[in-house]
DNA sequence: ATAATATATGATAACGTTTTCAATAACGTT
DNA sequence: AACGTTATTGAAAACGTTATCATATATTAT
């Protein structure tokens, strides 16, 4: 395998024109004679040329990438918020840097300084969000136009694109009381450090306060978004003295969790007990019953994210600002007849 | 906000040294003095350096970069392969740009020059696989090692891992024969020109085959790896009058589809049909009734096509190979009782 | 016809690193 | 005292681009 890295020079050798002229008609710029064109374009052709961005980077001082950092691709969630901002991005001509942080606040603050040696030209971040004051020192330290999803970050300053989470816990919840008339219902919750899980109570909360309900502590447990806590926590739940007639899960991994001890038990939906979910991923339509939930926004808040970075990176100097996405009720049969 | 570009240079004018040792620093080299060493540390430190890798890349002629292109970020398989690449190659200190090539030959085409010429030392592709003969060009005019994941090229020098889509087939479809009795066995399918369709397919015919079934080609729905074709497809098999009495989908994605067709229904799993899927995600265990499956191999595949990769870029030599990953069953409910 | 402009090209410098290379100082060894 | 080795630094070049400037020619306007 020889390494092919012909470069404007050999190019401009072969076609007997100068590096800067080479540089003209690869850019396509003006003033350059159509003859010289024409040849150095089958120059190039011949030569197998490519530019090398490092090179151009440097010169240019862009290097037309934006970070992307992100706990999990392989989460529903997350993959879809990256396929997002890639479609976005990628008819820009921007590159996208895409970084793991499999949940590690260290990892997290090290991708972030990773990106800014790599000079993107803007960051998208969904942050465990523990760090505030290390990420908005990076963050003002070095300029460059983040953008926050999903769990809020307490730093003016930047733009976030949230989903509301009070308003879509209380949907689901209120939908359990008014529609089905249910009074113990349970919640399997993320992380409470986090702030989407946060205010996914406080909506869960809000809406058995308004309807007279009060908030049985036991009935709330975190099971830090994972299938096998979830599951765990529905044992713990199932076995209460004080058991649920719904539960309430914070997301789709969870429900999935939750379902497998509802199968292992072989408990009934709905007749012994009511399920909702927050998110409507595909499969949450195919389990038996099909579950209510809350319509995906992920696509939504991608593009929405993406659209805000792209206008920073341009030099937009508006004010920074909070977008709050909010979502419909998919209802099904999980809860009983409506 | 303000602009950080401190340099070297910065720095090196800062604690009164040249620019070269502010770089033997910073690489850590040997050769630098105690006293000469702590005033550049703390320059750095003051004036919150951080070497701009555009220029190292350009001088080093090395990019510490890998790009992989798949076709869709937020698939389950694509999701996981990107997961488990990204976690090896971080640990080696490299970066992923992700190309999305949304199923699509003339982006794929595009990804790959563009991974070119931002020289990345290494790719991860999951082709379509029908442009071989463009990708085999592109390929061995730049010498960057490639490891092509999923679909099969035909191109020799070229490694690939890809999971054993004849065997897994077989074990799929000899289950449902051997264990249950089943003759008529439907088979929901991706694109043919696709070698994973193509060899789930032999597998499939071959597990009849030796099973003296005789194919039914009417029961054969091309679904192209989507939810509502596969909708479609469970459809016509079940509207036809060779009804099926079971039903194998060649990924989980197509299953989510005929699902909700049986569910729409209310055809009973798996009194009235029977079916399986070849990849275990996990909602294929709370689906009702859990569906039996293939285990997962992206992860594995993904590492080891990672673990590939980074050899090459380390200079390997040894011959090219494909890699085949096998899997066992899980075995669920979905047959009737075993 | 002359000046003014538009077109076309190339030399040179610059972007921020790292890599020679040479220079100097410090240190033992004979 | 002369010498070789090792440690420590900096000057200059290089990586492959693009931008600035100057120059040369062609075209247009006066």
């Amino acid at each position: 395998m020889k390494k092919n890295n012909v470069t404007l020079k050999d190019v401009a050798k072969f076609s007997g024109v100068s590096v800067p002229t080479v540089s003209r008609v690869v850019n396509k710029e003006k003033y350059v004679s159509d003859e010289v064109k024409e040849k150095v374009l089958s120059a190039i052709k011949e030569l197998n040329y490519t530019p090398q961005w490092t090179a151009r980077s440097l010169r240019l001082k862009r290097t037309h990438t934006i970070g992307i950092i992100i706990p999990n691709v392989s989460d529903y969630f997350f993959g879809s918020i990256v396929l997002a901002v890639e479609n976005y991005f990628r008819k820009k001509n921007y590159d996208i840097i895409l970084f793991n942080t499999s949940n590690d606040e260290d990892i997290e603050e090290r991708a972030i300084k990773l990106a800014i040696s790599k000079r993107v030209e803007g960051i998208i971040l969904a942050t465990i969000s523990k760090n505030e004051k290390k990420i908005s020192s990076l963050i003002s330290n070095f300029g460059i136009p983040i953008v926050v999803v999903d769990n809020k970050l307490n730093i003016k300053n930047i733009d976030q694109v949230l989903s509301d989470d009070v308003g879509g816990s209380y949907k689901l919840v209120e939908h359990l009381i008014k529609q089905h008339g249910y009074k113990n219902i349970a919640c399997i919750s993320g992380p409470l450090e986090e702030s989407s899980s946060f205010e996914k109570l406080r909506g869960y909360k809000k809406a058995m306060e308004d309807n007279m309900l009060t908030v049985d502590d036991s009935l709330i447990k975190v099971a830090y978004w994972k299938k096998s806590k979830a599951f765990e926590a529905t044992r713990e739940l199932m076995e209460n003295s004080h058991k649920p007639e719904a539960i309430y899960c914070m997301n789709a991994n969870m429900l999935i969790g939750c379902l497998r001890y509802i199968i292992e038990k072989k408990i009934m939906i709905p007749e012994d007990l009511a399920l909702v979910t927050f998110d409507d991923y595909d499969f949450v339509s195919v389990v038996y019953p099909p579950v209510t939930s809350l319509k995906r926004i992920d696509i939504e808040m991608g593009t929405i994210a993406a659209e805000i970075l792209f206008k920073r990176i341009e030099g937009c100097e508006e004010d920074y600002r909070i977008v709050r996405i909010d979502s419909d009720l998919v209802i099904r049969n999980s809860c009983g007849c409506a």
